[in-house]
Parts: C-alpha cells; structure tokens; sequence
DNA sequence: GTCTATACACCGATAGAC
DNA sequence: GTCTATCGGTGTATAGAC
C-alpha cells in the first residue's frame, strides 16, 4: 500500500504559481491601470504564454476575482491591527476607522477601483471573494453601533459620505489631500447629527 | 458671380447624420452599458459599416466626448428650469439643487457614468465638451454661495457627499430609493454643520 | 464628401500537439 | 502543464467606388 504523503507538493507548485500571477497582475494594473490589464501582458511578465494561464484560471474575470479576494482579506488585516488599537471614545474610534479605510482606498487607485467600483464591464465578485468584504462590513458596523450608530439608514449615509470623500479625491484631486483634509470634519458633521458627544462646539 | 446660399444644406445633412449616431449610441448604452458599446452596433442601427462612422467621428471615445457634452448640456437645461422656481430660502434651495441632480444621475445610469466616473480606459473630455460641466459647476457654486456656503471647502465636501450618496444608490440599489430617502437629511446635516438656519432642530 | 470593402493589430478564449 | 495555432470579436486605417 502506498503512503499518502504529509504535503502535496503539486499543489503547493500550483498555488504559487498562481500567486505569481496575482502579483504580476497587481503591478501591472496598477502601473498601467486596472481595465487595461491584458493577459497577454501578465503571461510575459512571469515568461509565460498567455493561454497558458488558463491551467490556473479559467478566465480573465476569473483572475479579477482572486485579485478582488486578495484586496478586501488585505483590508481585513488592515482592520485586525487597527482594532488592537481602536480608541473608545465615540469621535476618536469613528475617525480612526474613516482615516483608515480612506487611506487604504487612496494608496492604490486600481485597487479602489476594483474593490468599491464596477469599471470591469462584465465582473461580478463570487460568493467566496466576496466573504471578506461582507466581514469588513460587518465588523464596521458593529463598531459603528457601539459608537453610537445603531440606526441602518445612519450608517448607510455615513459609508455613503465617506465614500464620496474618497471618490472626490481620486477623481479631482489624484495625489493631493483636497478631499482628505475634509474628512475629520466630516465625521464631526455627521456625528454632531446624531448627538454623538465629544464636539467642541456643543461643550461650549 | 455666385450667389452664397443663406442654408448650408450640406452641412445640415451632416449634423443630422451625426445626430443621428449619436442617438443610436445613447440607445445602445442604456440598454447593453456604456462600456460595451461597440462601433459596430452603433453603425448598424442606422444602417451602416462600422468604418463609414469615421467619416462624422475621428475615433470611438470622439463619439463618447460628444456624448458626455449633450448630457452635460441637458442638465444645463434642467439647471434653466431648476432656477425660474428656486426657492428664496437656504434650505429649500439646497434640496432642490441636490434633488434634482440626483434624481438626473439617477434616472440614467449609463449616462451618470460617463459624466461623473472614470469608466471607458482612455477617455479625456476635450475642453468643448467639458465647457458646460464647468458652466453647470460654476451656477451651482454661486447658488450655494448665496445660501450661505461660501468656503470653498464646504463646497467640496457638500458635492462630494451628494456624488456619493447617487454612487451608493446606484451600486447597491439601483432601481430602489434606500439612498435617495436621505438626501433632505443629509442636506440638513450640511446645513446645521454650516449654521444655516432654518432646522426645525436649531429653532427649538 | 459619403460609404463600402478589405485589412490590420490586438484582445479573450479554445483546440490539440508534445 | 505548456506550447503553437487559431477563432471570433474589437477599434481603427486605408483604398477606392460613387
């Protein structure tokens, strides 16, 4: 009888070659931009040919996918370390948590992009990239909650400004802080709304 | 010596034509997305060769240039009527305003698009179409201006809030109002933030 | 000027040899 | 598993009919 090995190397060869490719992919969308990722392009860049990359994916929306996985369990991490560190005070943790994703967003464009908009014509995230984005959005929610955010439509309006901060600053402002200087100020204005305390303006 | 025609009959045909094109591609984009537009398609819907469109159009995104100065040009028109019946009032006003284009963004998803994302690769507004955008922008500064948003900050982060409130609705709702209910509200968050009166909060 | 016909370079994707 | 060859589709260029 033949022993069953303890790893399976063929496996692990695959999955790092598909890492391989995810990489080449990141750097190529985000040194060009993410729509004009080719396939073409990312099967030269690791001495491939393009339709050999259909042995690890099976199309390009595939690889699209895995790329959207990686970037919301990237943001997962983001959000463990800040949580180590969240403050407990109502404005300080909801500004912590705004600067945070906002700065994530910012950093890589592309990434943004794939992430929080719909640029890939005929992309829809699967059920399984989508997991750690339905996580990210959970776990947001329940800090805003304990901030004081418990009503839905508060916390829609909230992720909704922030992210119009953010597209406002890609869009206008690429590699400035127009929109980034406003967002403190914006949380204030929010939290101000719901009688959130801790705002110079009402202790006085 | 040759009399000159008072009609250009020649270049009425041609408008016409390219009128014409542009029609069809507007249908087309509503019905499939903005992004799958195929020059293709847009020929054959008014019974020509793809290439014969280069006679009117020097490329495909010149096509989408003309198109992205008709939308802005019709909320123009919307911003004409908008204004025989603007409220003298602050907060009035400044919900009509962010009504209206809302609902405008809302109404035509493809064309929202191509106003105000970043969605077909190599696009660039040339300065003739962005010209009534600018115009659109400066109106609506000035209105703003005279109810008492005068910072040019307060300016940005009133638009950007709008602009993603309408992406929100768009991405996670389309068709629904779960945004469009808290426009008035987060106007009013703006207003009381600014200290514009007229809350029913503030007067208490 | 207007339109057709043809062709080119590029894309994602597939078939099949090795 | 990786290659070559190729397919159907895209935007686009150009030659030439009318």
């Amino acid at each position: 009888m033949l022993g069953t090995p303890t790893r399976d190397r063929q496996a692990e060869r695959r999955e790092a070659t598909r890492a391989e490719i995810l990489d080449a992919a990141w750097a190529i969308a985000q040194e060009k931009a993410l729509t004009d990722l080719t396939l073409r392009d990312v099967a030269e860049a690791i001495g491939m040919q393009a339709p050999s990359l259909y042995s690890y994916f099976p199309s390009k929306n595939a690889i699209y996918d895995a790329m959207f996985g990686q970037a919301w369990s990237q943001y997962l991490a983001v959000l463990d370390e800040l949580e180590a560190t969240l403050p407990k005070a109502a404005r300080p943790g909801m500004k912590a948590i705004a600067r945070t994703f906002f700065d994530f967003a910012v950093a890589v464009p592309a990434r943004h992009q794939l992430m929080n908009e719909r640029v890939i014509p005929g992309f829809v995230p699967s059920p399984e990239s989508y997991a750690p984005a339905v996580e990210v959005f959970e776990r947001t929610r329940s800090h805003m909650a304990r901030y004081g955010v418990t009503k839905p439509e508060h916390f829609d309006l909230c992720i909704a400004m922030i992210g119009g901060l953010i597209n406002a600053q890609l869009a206008n402002d690429p590699g400035g802080d127009r929109w980034a200087r406003l967002l403190d100020q914006a949380v204030d204005m929010f939290a101000d709304h719901l009688g959130i305390p801790g705002s110079r303006r009402r202790t006085r």
